[in-house]
DNA sequence: GCCCAGGAGAAGG
DNA sequence: CCTTCTCATGGG
């Protein structure tokens, strides 16, 4: 098994071989916390690796803490992009490689044993950097609804009106979530097989809302960057309203302050320091005076630990 | 059968 | 500005 090495970025060295990325030296990474932690619906453990999608590409990914190193396997009859580091350049930034989050874990635990606790328990959470697009339809479906069923949601809505990007060797089909212009043409009746409930409609919408505003930005291919340049801008999209818009300018912008405060972070707070579960103001300041400018990624350790506790163990 | 879920929009105060 | 009601579906 020859790996070309390809290059090497800070402490990472990057070899390719056919479909098979290996990444050596990548630090703070669990796959285990990464893809269970809320943040993306659309992997699933699959013995000891992960097996998902996200845009067009289907992977296999582990990682081998002794070795730290992190394994993407691309699967499918999607042939692998021609130029081998584009597929490097998108798994890197997929996975926020550039960020250390050791630094950050320790400015957000200094002086905070809630915190210090929490980022230790899921040290290996990563800010996956998701497509605009799919986080914003992702989210829009997630309100009042449960992970598992969320999950059923969106893999029926990619089913139903995305592209079949892979079929593999087991005779499993995968689809793309489906692009802005055909969420928009499509009717509530369509959607009705994806049991979507009422968020038919917000999407539907929000689709409309989304090509009328590229419109207006003469196609500039990323225009929303500098559209929503923080969260709440984002409650401007049919469905969208304070807390989906801080999981869509966190997870699929890079807006790494987003905090979004749900059902749990409400529990969790109130819990841990003491604010009234009602006083979402307060959470809100609680978080911009001591978690800036990683909001984020503090909410993210403070949202797993509580999911974990839940499951029960 | 019941309560609830990574809530938002609309209506009414 | 804030509070309350409604929305569709199924996981646990």
């Amino acid at each position: 098994m020859s790996y070309e090495k390809v290059k090497r970025i800070g402490q990472v060295e990057i070899a390719v071989n056919d479909n098979v990325i290996e990444m050596a030296g990548v630090r703070d990474f669990n796959p285990d916390q990464i893809f269970d932690c809320g943040q993306c619906f659309r992997w699933e453990k699959d013995h000891k690796s992960w097996l998902g999608i996200a845009g067009a590409r289907v992977a296999r990914v582990s990682y081998d803490s002794d070795g730290k190193l992190l394994r993407i396997e691309q699967l499918g009859s999607n042939e692998p992009s021609q130029d081998r580091l584009s597929d490097v350049a998108f798994w890197w930034n997929y996975f926020d490689l550039d960020r250390d989050y050791e630094k950050i874990k320790a400015y957000l635990s200094e002086g905070d044993p809630v915190m210090k606790e929490a980022s230790n328990f899921g040290s290996g959470i990563r800010i996956l950097r998701q497509d605009f697009w799919e986080a914003l339809i992702s989210f829009i479906i997630s309100q009042n609804n449960n992970i598992p069923r969320i999950k059923k949601c969106i893999n029926s809505l990619a089913e139903a009106l995305g592209e079949k990007v892979a079929e593999l060797e087991d005779g499993s089909l995968w689809y793309s979530l489906p692009n802005p212009e055909v969420l928009a043409r499509a009717t509530e009746e369509e959607l009705s097989a994806c049991k979507l409930g009422y968020r038919s409609k917000y999407l539907i919408e929000a689709a409309k809302q989304y090509i009328r505003w590229t419109e207006e930005r003469d196609m500039n291919a990323q225009w929303y960057v500098t559209r929503f340049d923080e969260a709440s801008k984002l409650e401007a999209f049919c469905g969208v309203g304070p807390k989906v818009a801080n999981c869509v300018g966190l997870f699929g912008l890079g807006l790494i302050d987003s905090f979004p405060i749900d059902v749990w972070i409400r529990r969790i707070m109130n819990e841990f320091y003491g604010i009234p579960e009602k006083d979402l103001k307060g959470m809100k300041a609680y978080a911009a005076e001591h978690f800036a400018p990683y909001g984020g990624i503090a909410q993210q350790y403070l949202f797993y630990r509580k999911l974990v506790d839940k499951s029960g163990k």
